[in-house]
RNA sequence: UAGAUUGGAGC
């Protein structure tokens, strides 16, 4: 059975998948039961190359037999769910992973949470992440990102603080990420004030703002009206050597035709112009 | 078998 599996495992990451299900075929002809370890290496090599229901396949085929799934399974089992937007089989799955006294990792909570915010179920969200703090793990600065992200998204925004707060508390250390969500949230609430003093509050904590915080700062202060500002920051961007990218000029272009501003419009499009013509 | 998952615009 190892030396079965350790060729099919071989052969899915070289990305052989025919022959690596060739050969289980091959295995059980010869009487060799798979193991969930066979089963799951499969599973992986599928997921890893985007071909999520041959994946899933495989996860029925072993629960035919008769195989039992172990945590690592489970987590391939939970990916392909949350990657195909069904977090409700995905849930089902976490359940009974859990009634089988299996430990969920925090990489499968990652998972688990990011896929709920996608699909707008922050309540059942905040109920995992809940779950996860009651739990043995420690919760790190991704998984706080996931929850700042779900609660910006869903205009949550003081909670989204307030779990900033609570992260720095527990010695869990806000990053760009984290200060970015809430900086958008904050301005797509339209309190520009608390979204830039975010903006100022993260290099002084050593969180030096890149493409993504500018862009989004001045997305919010030119759809807020303050389109002079927005044009200010791109300046001041420009002079750190932060090079704007597609999103930049696209988000800064329609505040500006909002606004009816062609000359600065025309300005800013000659610089993409340009720029576009230095790094193609 | 250890993978996968977090922030910005328009459409």
């Amino acid at each position: 059975v190892v030396t079965y599996t350790t060729l099919i495992d071989g052969l899915g990451k070289a990305g052989k998948l025919e022959e690596a299900v060739s050969l289980l075929r091959e295995m059980e002809k010869q009487g060799c039961e798979p193991s969930v370890v066979t089963y799951s290496s499969l599973m992986a090599s599928f997921a890893r190359r985007d071909q999520l229901e041959e994946s899933l396949s495989f996860y029925d085929e072993m629960i035919r037999k008769g195989c039992i799934p172990d945590v690592a399974t489970y987590s391939l089992v939970i990916n392909c769910l949350c990657r195909s937007n069904d977090v409700e089989k995905a849930l089902e799955a976490f359940g009974r992973m859990k009634e089988e006294s299996w430990e969920p990792s925090l990489g499968i909570y990652k998972t688990l949470l990011d896929a709920l915010v996608r699909d707008e179920k922050i309540h059942l969200a905040l109920q995992i992440f809940h779950e996860l703090e009651g739990s043995s793990l420690v919760p790190d600065t991704f998984v706080y990102n996931v929850v700042v992200n779900g609660l910006v998204k869903s205009n949550r925004v003081d909670e989204a603080c307030k779990m900033v707060d609570s992260m720095k508390s527990r010695n869990i250390s806000p990053d760009l990420i984290t200060y970015s969500s809430l900086l958008d949230g904050l301005g797509k609430a339209g309190r520009l004030e608390e979204a830039f003093s975010v903006f100022t509050k993260m290099s002084e904590e050593g969180c030096e703002p890149d493409v993504v915080a500018y862009t989004s700062l001045m997305d919010v202060l030119g759809k807020g009206g303050k389109i002079n500002h927005a044009l200010t920051i791109f300046r001041t961007m420009t002079k750190k050597n932060i090079a704007p990218d597609a999103v930049t000029y696209s988000s800064l272009l329609d505040s500006l035709g909002k606004e009816g501003r062609v000359k600065e419009a025309q300005e800013i499009k000659r610089i993409r112009f340009l720029a576009n013509q230095e790094n193609p």
